[in-house]
DNA sequence: AGGCATGGTGAAAAAATTATCCCCCACCCT
DNA sequence: AGGGTGGGGGATAATTTTTTCACCATGCCT
């Protein structure tokens, strides 16, 4: 089922909030902390998770700084750089055809 | 929250089969029980509820031929043909990167 | 009549995803 | 000790998505 490249690449940018999460850690918004802040409308403990999947997938890596309080910096991996030009495509895509898009979406609500 | 393209791109292109389906009608396979024994690990109910979808996103629409038994076929509208160029990139993305996906995707299976 | 093919749906169950709540740790400061 | 910050996790619930199952209709053919 992931055979096809355009599965592999929907699970990874795919879900709910992992396409915005990257987003910020792209602007930049790469702590916790500030991705929660950013994020109010979700919760705290689902950025987490997602923040580790992508982590598993090897987009972004985990910088931990030893001071205190601990810091704690979510950057990309290589992999996960190659995947910005991506984004910036279904950004792109997005953006031009949100109105087309929305119009017929009444049903399959937000 | 579609206010980034991302997540407007993401809700057409997203979804466990969507990609898998519009990969199929680009390849010509544009009729229910083609893509019905294409994707046999997907019900056919599922394909009909996300050609749904796509036709009420305009991504594609229903030809409907008016013979006997009828014949139904769906195919890329305009918008629809505009987002090909996106799927490539995801898909060649999806190719390139797939064993490094698949290599942390243990836990978040299939 | 019964069997084939086509395309399609409603209801309910199962599975996956997302959300909430309350807890934990370490360490600083007053 | 109590309160603050920063980063987490388990258990459970709510929600959404996917699946299954049974069913409908048309019109062919034997």
């Amino acid at each position: 089922m992931l055979d096809c490249g355009l599965s592999v690449a929907v699970k990874v940018v795919g879900g709910k909030w992992k396409a915005w999460i990257m987003d910020c850690i792209r602007r930049g918004i790469q702590r916790p902390s500030a991705l929660h802040r950013e994020m109010q409308e979700v919760s705290p403990r689902i950025i987490n998770l997602h923040l580790k999947e992508l982590e598993d997938y090897g987009i972004i890596y985990k910088q931990v700084y030893a001071e205190v309080p601990v810091r704690v910096e979510y950057r990309f991996t290589a992999v996960g750089e190659s995947l910005l030009p991506v984004m910036d495509v279904l950004e792109q895509w997005g953006n031009e055809n949100r109105e087309h898009i929305l119009a017929g979406a009444r049903s399959h609500l937000v």
